[in-house]
This record gives structure tokens, sequence and C-alpha cells, in this order.
RNA sequence: GGCCUCGUGGCGGAGUGGCUACGCAGAGGACUGCAAAUCCUUGCACCCCGGUUCGAUUCCGGGCGAGGCCUCCA
């Protein structure tokens, strides 16, 4: 079966046919550089690396383009660095290597490019003279704006008839648009903010222009799929296809709109007010990435998904079962299984991939060692397994690995002879310092850490 | 007010017009010096009311309930 992505712009399911299947299109709204990433953050992160991964095994690593964009100019960084004493450069410096690394911990592959928007200004200047010559943008009172009512398709992708949305608009319209939706593209800047020398004067890119032209830098005019949060649909996408569309006379930005759902923590919208508001750095020293990978992957994207303790537990729980029996197959592209393939490929069906992985997993035995190599594969598609056993046994607490294992021998020692008294006290020792033993059969032990 | 999701067993979570996933927790068993871990077995469900149908959890209509967007937001 072929790949069906749920598109936004139809509200269906459709099946997924590239542009040129040799240079397969993605872009993906990335973060605003100002503070740790959230939890809520991680989860286009992580799904879609997921269809990244599936997109290059189906095309070819080479044949996937994948561009998410790091905003860097934007007020909310003016406000925070002012805030804290520091340059801007110095702030988005820090929070870029933040979530580089938080990306990285939670086992998303690079994207191919991450274009900054300070470093694309030439293009959405070139993009606004183009919008304004062709009659889509006009200047006021030093800004440059959008001319909502030029696109007649404006409202599409999001459903809203544009009457609707001036008659239902809840924000002050400053004085100096003429339409109530017309949106900024550019603006003035003063001496102390940001700035870039414009035809219109110094000046800073609105939010949405941004995207349209870095997508259409790195991916043309038109591409593949433009993938994000549900809540950006509406204005953000919206805004940008008509910058788009109308800057390059075409119909369409990108042909598939994908938007993951949001997520909520323990029944609750994560908020700073209602204390629930998780980082994920915060979340990374208490869990192992892979942890959040797959309990973000339990839940299928489009669906909202409640972060809670239990479900981390549980995704944890299922991992230290199966990194033992992963660990000890290799996993190859080859091999993968066809159900678990199918799954993915049925708009992200990870909770039913995650299904086949779980039979997979019970299936594996020396008769049928080969269900052991798919389980392994698997896994590997979809960014699990890809710590050393040790490592991950380890868990993300330090621990004197020498002095568990001194204290394992000697019980192994008192066992032998009997002593069952000195046995239990180093099993309670251990377990004390948070470390769980499992005896096997044969009289060896292992340990893990506990939770 | 407008637009849009969703409502499945104790919990999480797929899916299907009839054969009722899967995981966690629970129960029973195997293993163990006793445990833990592991393995095997197992109970438990489809919000309400109509309609279509031989038959609906699945399709249609209505209701009730939960949530999101319309302002920065993944």
């Amino acid at each position: 079966m072929a790949l069906q992505l749920y598109n936004t712009l139809t509200r269906r399911k459709e099946e997924f046919t590239p542009i040129d299947r040799r240079n397969v299109r993605m872009y993906v709204c990335g973060p605003t550089i100002y503070d740790y990433a959230h939890i809520g953050n991680a989860r286009p992160l992580i799904v879609f690396d997921v269809l990244f991964r599936l997109l290059r095994q189906i095309y070819g690593a080479e044949r996937v383009a994948y561009v998410r964009n790091i905003t860097d100019v934007d007020d909310k960084i003016n406000a925070r660095a002012a805030e804290r004493g520091i340059s801007i450069r110095q702030l988005t410096e820090e929070t870029n290597a933040i979530f580089q690394a938080d990306a990285k911990a939670l086992g998303c592959l690079e994207p191919t490019a991450q274009p900054r928007a300070t470093e694309h200004v030439p293009a959405m200047i070139a993009m606004v003279e183009r919008l304004i010559a062709s009659g889509h943008a006009y200047r006021a009172d030093g800004h440059v704006l959008f001319d909502v009512p030029s696109m007649p398709d404006y409202g599409r992708l999001s459903k809203r008839p544009l009457d609707e949305m001036i008659a239902g608009a809840r924000v002050e319209v400053a004085p100096y648009k003429k339409g109530a939706m017309d949106f900024v593209l550019w603006k003035p800047s003063s001496p102390d903010e940001p700035g870039w020398e414009s035809p219109w004067g110094r000046g800073r890119p609105g939010w949405h222009l941004e995207c349209s032209a870095m997508s259409w830098q790195y991916l043309g005019e038109i591409f593949d799929i433009h993938g994000g949060g549900i809540d950006l649909v509406f204005p953000h996408h919206e805004n940008e296809i008509a910058q788009t569309c109308s800057a390059f006379h075409h119909e369409v930005m990108a042909n598939y709109w994908v938007h993951n759902g949001f997520l909520q923590v323990e029944g609750e919208k994560m908020s700073k007010s209602l204390g629930n508001f998780v980082t994920i750095h915060e979340a990374l020293v208490d869990w192992p990435g892979e942890v959040l990978r797959l309990n973000m992957l339990k839940t299928q994207y489009r669906q909202p998904i409640d972060w809670t303790l239990a479900g981390l537990r549980e995704s944890q729980r299922e991992l230290d079962r199966w990194y033992p029996l992963a660990k000890q197959f290799v996993a190859s592209p080859a091999m993968l299984a066809p159900d678990f393939v199918a799954a993915l490929e049925d708009d992200l069906n990870t909770p039913d991939a995650i299904t086949a992985l779980r039979r997979l997993y019970r299936e594996t035995s020396e008769e049928v060692a080969f269900a052991g190599t798919r389980f392994a594969s698997c896994g590997h598609l979809i960014g699990l397994f890809e710590k050393d056993l040790a490592d991950w046994e380890g868990g993300p607490i330090p621990i004197d690995k020498e002095h568990v294992q001194s204290l394992i021998e000697a019980r192994l020692t008192a066992r032998a002879a009997k002593d069952w008294a000195l046995s239990d006290r180093i099993r309670d020792e251990l377990g004390a310092m948070g470390i769980a033993l499992k005896d096997n059969k044969d009289g060896t032990t292992s340990w893990e850490v506990k939770r």
C-alpha cells in the first residue's frame, strides 16, 4: 500500500504522490528560540521525524529534503533578551544550542536544513517586493501589509469564510490597515530593535513571511508537505499560503498540509499558571529520550494526547523489556515487518505500528529468529533501540557500575553458600541505591535502575 | 457567535457493518531458597436516543459531554 496522509486542505486521507520522486520536499515550522522548548513542542519534532524517516525508507535517504526553520527574530526574543540583560545574539545562540540538544536526545535525525530567519532577510524583502508589484501588498504608516481581499481563496485551509472572520475579529484593528484581516509583512524597527535596511526603511519581517521566504529558498515555489501544529492552521499557515501563492501566482503552496494535535498534561492544558509546564530539558532529566519518544508515538499524531506520569512509566517499562531482546539482533532496512510498515503508511498510525512491534517481540524465539531481526529493524525505523544495552540499563542517573558489580558478585557467592540472610541484605542494599536485580535461571544476575 | 476535533474495558489506545486488537494494571500458573524480573493463561468495553440494515461500537440524524482554534502558541 502506498503512503496515505490526512490532508488538512481537503480534510481527508489522501494517497501521497510527490511532485518529484527523486526530490521529496517537506517543510515544518520550527521553534521561536527565546526559551526552553516545552514537551508540547516535542510532539511535532517527533512526529515529523518519524515521517521523515518513513519518507527516507520509501524514496531513499538522499531523495528527501526536510527543512525546519528557526525563528530567531521575534518580539518575544527582544523582550526576553532585555529582561535578562543579554544580547539578542547571546539569547538565540544559547536557546538554539539547547533546542538542538533536546532534539538529538529525543532521537530526531537532523533535518536536511535548518535555516535561520535572520540569515534570509534578502529573500523576504524580495518576496515583499513581488507582492507589492502584483498589487497584493501595500505600504501604510511605515509598515507593509498584505491585502487579504486581493486573495479570493483566503481561508481555504482553515475553512473560514472571509466575511465571518472580519465580523468575528476580536482584536482591535490598527488604524493604518485597509482591511481588518490584513497582516504585517514588514514592520519598522526603532533604533534599539533589530532591523535591516529595506526599500521601506529599516525594519524587520513579520512572522508569517519568514516561512514563506525560507520554504521558497530551500524547496521552491511549490513543494510536497507542509507540517506543523494544529494551532498554526490559522492564521500562520493561511497567511503563508496567501503570501506564497500571491507572490508566485500559483494555486497552491504545498500539496499536503499535515498537522499534529495538541498535548495536555495530566488532563489539563499546559500552562505556567497551572504549574504543569514541562520543558523537554526537564523531562530528559527523569526519562531517557526514547521513553519520551515512545510515549509520544503511542497516540496517533492527530489525536490529542494526555501527557501523564503513568503513561511515561508504562513506556519505560515496555522499553526495559524490549531492549535486551532488540540488542541481540542487527537492524536492517530490508528486514522490516510488512504490517508495521503498512501501519505507518496509513497516515502514520504509530499506535498500530507499536502493536505490530509487540507481536514481533512475543514471536521471537530461537526457532523464529527472523522475528527478532524484524523487531530490531522496525524499532530502529522509528528511532528506538539506538543506545547500547549497558547505557540503557544504567539509565539517566549516574551510577558506580563497578561497585554495583562487586556487590552482585558478593551476593552470588552468598547464595552459592546458601547464606540467604546475607544475600537478602545485599539485595536490600542495592534496592536502597535504586538498583533492581534480575536473577536468571542459570544463576547469573543482571540489574537495572528502578523507577 | 463562527470553524474544527473527539467520546471504546480500571487506565492508555487502535480498528471494524457480523468473526469483539494491543499494552499497563488485576487474577491464576510456571520459574525462584523467598522475592523481583521473565514467560504462559485469563476476566473486563464500544456516551444516550432515533433511523438505515437480516445485523451497528462501526453508516446517517438528533441529543448530551469533553477539548481546540478564531490573539502569541506545537
